[in-house]
DNA sequence: TTTTTCGTAACATCATTTGTTTCATGAAAA
DNA sequence: TTTTCATGAAACAAATGATGTTACGAAAAA
């Protein structure tokens, strides 16, 4: 199945700006994202309606994370995104008229409501900050083994 | 997203087999899933190699259950099924080299493998008599508001 | 005025699930 | 034995939805 991966996507961006001084291209995220500026564009869209980045045009233009890292959560990105669908596996019938079809809907959804809410949670405990701080922790590392080698 | 309701099916199917005597043409469960015979051949067909159920050609024959109810699980059936994607949020580069990619996708794998292990838990935890038993009650739920009314 | 860069719409591509057609095979009934 | 009923399996078609692409307009700076 065709798995959504704008979450992966933004915040691979977002790390990215992270580390700038300024603004940074659509051109510059899709290059590194291995895809094509119109979809960065029409993703980080997302996150400029939600408030969390903005956007200038014309020379040294591009994007801007226009908030506090601490204070992003992954919750917050997937809700920009829109709340994409979280599971591949689902009812056959939302709406069943008969019973049988009902009783097996029931469980399936409380089943995945729980997990679904335990991803939430999760979700709303990571901040952008927590991954830039994880991904400094690694660039540690590497160079460490490095001077090592 | 295009979700993957065979589990849904196999569930409705095996429900309407466990109210039945005899064997149950795969006919019979196209007609009740909205679906075609050879679909419903197609997704049992899992079934029938993990075991659970059993088919017979010719007259007289169709589909069976081979097992207890109360000792099939959804976890089962989710196995018997191939165990498909859980998630429809996934990462953009399932084997990243760079540091930044690999950052995220830890950041979500952790994420998703802990909901992943709670939904596979409640799972193991539902068997076929659980729903057969919900289904007789919601049954005499609706029979008993029916005389009601 | 030219260049850069985003904004948006429209269309194309790709992947996956589901549905359909078709024929072969086996088993029971006539 | 022949007919009928059912599954088994392969091959193909349709539907769906994410992602990629093309094209053009608008704004901002050089
Ligand atoms: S369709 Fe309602 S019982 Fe199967
Ligand atoms: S591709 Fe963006 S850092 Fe590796």
């Amino acid at each position: 199945m065709k798995r959504d991966s704008r979450l992966s996507s933004v915040l691979h961006a977002l790390l990215h700006m992270a580390e700038q001084d300024g603004p940074v291209t659509s051109e510059t995220l899709a290059l590194c994202l291995g895809t094509n500026p119109v979809v960065v564009r029409r993703t980080m869209g997302y996150l400029r309606q939600a408030g969390i980045v903005t956007s200038e045009r014309g020379h040294a233009g591009g994007w801007r994370i226009h908030a506090d890292l601490g204070s992003v959560t992954l919750r917050q990105l997937h809700e920009a995104l829109g709340e994409p669908a979280t599971f591949a596996i689902g009812n056959r019938n939302e709406t069943p008229g008969c019973l049988v079809e009902q009783t097996v809907n029931a469980a399936l959804e409380g089943t995945f409501a729980e997990a679904e809410a335990l991803l939430l949670t999760r979700f709303s405990e990571i901040t952008l900050a927590d991954l830039a701080s994880d991904f400094a922790r690694r660039h540690a590392a590497l160079r460490h083994s490095r001077n090592k080698s």
